[in-house]
DNA sequence: GAGTCGTGGTT
DNA sequence: TAACCAAGACT
């Protein structure tokens, strides 16, 4: 498709109008207050698929424990990863670990300001690096993430789906011809801002808009059809059992290896139920392949339901305990610890099974098998 | 370049 | 409820 460049007077009026919006509706985010490079960094990679609240919420926390790029390297995968427990896409939690170590190692534990060397960094693209560029160091870089596909999708109306090839390439070419030079630290935010705010995905609200005269959408009336997305993908349902294994009053955990999903996180062991298979039966074949642990006895606990990318899982934990009085030993290559409940609070887990810990508090039959006051 | 990587909110 | 998706990156 062919969008022609807008002329200089569109240009002029959306520089005047959403830079002005912006001015005046600019959420007061936290990394606005000095855009320090660190700030602006960690507030990129939060965000990334993740909703502006949830993400403020997170880097409040995570400033208050890793205040800068030296506190950050020098902490451990574990801390990190805890710190980003619940959040999601853990690669981006390693990633920014890693690139902390890097910037101590090669940049005097700072922020490299140009594009290519912030293009190395482990966990930023083409879309993070631009932002960093321009919000942190005010360079004139344009960005393009979902609210400005959909700003633009809408005002140019653009008629293809928004992530193809085509469409992206005359989005970052639309952005490209639209900054206004020396001003890309607002004018990006401003587009984001805008598209978060103003003309959202369910409901643009185009009775607040000040360039609905020059929005192509809005004009032919297709403003709710805009942006065209790609092909629906259906959800996978999946089974699992899950073991709550307690001996001497503690509770066995492993370690999930790299590589994999929710690589490094902590969990418990279990494994696939197939459909029609009875969960009791399951889980003790489940433990004994992965641990060599035999159940003796199972206590079915609630059951979690836990979506993550395109599956649907439904866990069925039991509570599960040893016969012998002995702490097995495992001589798997697997890190694993017993733990007190309440030690597990330190550990970071996948949402479904920091589901379960969440329930564990509340069974009796834990206290009396854990020996835990009641 | 299509598939994969989480999670909770919204519709 | 099932599907969509929110300041994407990586393979």
């Amino acid at each position: 498709m062919k969008i022609a460049t807008p002329s200089k007077a569109v240009t002029a009026r959306l520089h005047q109008d959403l830079l002005g919006w912006f001015a005046a509706a600019a959420r007061p985010l936290p990394w606005r207050e000095g855009y320090l490079p660190y700030h602006v960094w960690v507030s990129e990679i939060m965000l990334q698929q993740t909703q502006m609240e949830r993400g403020v919420t997170y880097f409040r926390r995570w400033i208050k424990r890793f205040p800068n790029i030296a506190t950050l390297a020098a902490a451990s995968e574990e801390e990190v990863l805890k710190e980003w427990e619940g959040l999601g896409y853990y690669s981006r939690a390693r990633n920014l670990h890693a690139a902390a170590q890097c910037m101590v190692r090669d940049f005097a534990g700072q922020l490299p300001d140009s594009l290519p060397e912030l293009l190395k960094l482990p966990g930023v693209g083409k879309y993070t690096a631009r932002a960093i560029a321009s919000i942190a160091f005010q360079q004139d870089y344009p960005v393009v993430d979902g609210n400005v596909e959909r700003l633009f999708a809408r005002l140019f109306a653009i008629d293809e789906p928004v992530k193809s090839p085509a469409a992206q390439s005359t989005i970052w070419a639309l952005a490209e011809a639209l900054l206004p030079s020396g001003q890309a630290r607002q004018w990006n935010q401003a587009l984001m801002e805008f598209g978060a705010l103003l003309c959202g995905r369910a409901a643009p609200c185009c009775n607040l808009c000040p360039v609905t005269d020059l929005c192509e959408s809005f004009q032919t009336g297709t403003a709710a059809m805009r942006p065209v997305t790609g092909e629906a993908q259906k959800g996978i349902v999946v089974n699992f059992v899950v073991a709550v294994i307690v001996a001497e009053q503690r509770i066995y955990v492993q370690q999930r290896p790299a590589g994999v999903r929710w690589a490094s996180l902590w969990e418990f062991p279990g494994g696939h139920l197939e459909d029609g298979a009875p969960p009791a039966e399951a889980v003790i074949r489940a433990v004994q392949e992965e641990t060599q642990f035999v159940i003796e006895t199972q206590i079915p606990l609630p059951v979690v339901r836990h979506a993550y990318t395109k599956y649907r899982a439904t866990l069925y934990p039991f509570l599960c305990h040893l016969p012998s009085p002995i702490l097995p030993t495992l001589h798997t290559a697997q890190n694993y610890r017993w733990l007190p409940l309440p030690d597990l609070e330190r550990l970071a887990f996948s949402a479904g099974h920091r589901q379960i810990i969440s329930r564990l508090s509340k069974v009796s039959d834990l206290n009396r098998i854990a020996g835990l006051p009641e």
